[in-house]
DNA sequence: CCCTGCCTGCTG
DNA sequence: CAGCAGGCAGGG
């Protein structure tokens, strides 16, 4: 499911519901999805802590905890999470239920179970999430003409597979590659090393300006976000490009094309992307 | 570098 | 039925 505006969404509906919470009781059905410690560990160094703050970092949500520990959650494709109260009809595939000193509990959900958990300890190197890996958030000052370029300046990669790299940039995905670089007048199949002074500088305002734009779209209420399922995106009429292949382009009106670009599937202009 | 595997479910 | 799905690690 989602990329860096789908999980600022969920930590912004969760964390109202979360923090000041107590851990009362973890309920592992799939201890596969438990990535570190080994599952009864990660329970329980989890339980009868309060969750302090709720962070995001590129598509990572990064729960604090009073003991100083940390639970990072990566949803990967099809993960979700929900406050629901604790009679609250269970979904199928359903793997992990923290339960709450108030009646609810946060529940992860995985169809594909490809999502992980990870409990970090207080003071503990993390060499386990990846988080440590990630470039800079598309939001941050870091992020310049001139270190896309230092960057990607010699790279053979096509663009829209290294706007992907988590590595260089923190939580860009496939759709809002697209989105961004139909913004930007970029094809998506462009070797990097390729791309002029002027198209950096496009590039580089376009990452934050499109990931802002779909950060408010997705806003929601915790009601509605419950209500939908998680299921219903609110930006999907917004998207100008992705799931858009042969329909016309919002800005030319001639017909989108779609291709694989490193074997995702990916949408662009002809006419407006060079 | 590209490619596959990891999973289940939906669409054509 | 094959093919594909908003992600990533691991392998060659």
């Amino acid at each position: 499911m989602p990329e860096l505006a789908e999980v600022e969404t969920i930590k912004n509906v969760l964390a109202p519901q979360l923090c000041g919470r107590t851990v009362t009781e973890i309920v592992v059905e799939r201890p596969e999805v438990i990535a570190h410690p080994e599952a009864e560990l990660f329970t329980e160094s989890i339980l009868g802590t309060v969750i302090t703050t709720l962070q995001r970092r590129g598509k990572y949500l990064m729960i604090s905890l009073q003991n100083g520990g940390t639970l990072v959650i990566h949803l990967r494709m099809t993960g979700e999470l929900f406050v629901t109260p604790k009679d609250y009809l269970l979904k199928k595939h359903t793997h992990v239920i923290i339960r709450l000193d108030n009646e609810t509990e946060l529940r992860f959900i995985d169809m594909r179970r490809f999502g992980r958990l990870w409990y970090l300890r207080k003071g503990e190197t993390d060499t386990y999430t990846g988080i440590s890996t990630l470039g800079p958030e598309p939001f941050d000052e870091q992020l310049t003409a001139a270190y896309l370029e230092g960057k990607a300046g010699k790279s053979k990669k096509a663009i829209k597979d290294w706007l992907l790299c988590q590595q260089f940039i923190a939580g860009i995905g496939n759709i809002y590659s697209d989105e961004i670089l139909f913004a930007a007048g970029i094809d998506p199949r462009r070797e990097a090393k390729s791309l002029k002074k002027t198209e950096w500088k496009r590039l580089v305002q376009t990452i934050p300006q499109t990931m802002r734009f779909f950060v408010e779209k997705n806003e929601i209420s915790a009601e509605d976000y419950l209500r939908e399922g998680g299921e219903d995106y609110r930006n999907t009429p917004f998207l100008r490009v992705y799931g858009h292949a042969g329909e016309p382009c919002t800005r030319c009106h001639r017909p989108l094309s779609g291709c694989r670009v490193a074997g995702r599937s990916s949408v662009y202009c002809p006419c407006c992307q060079k």
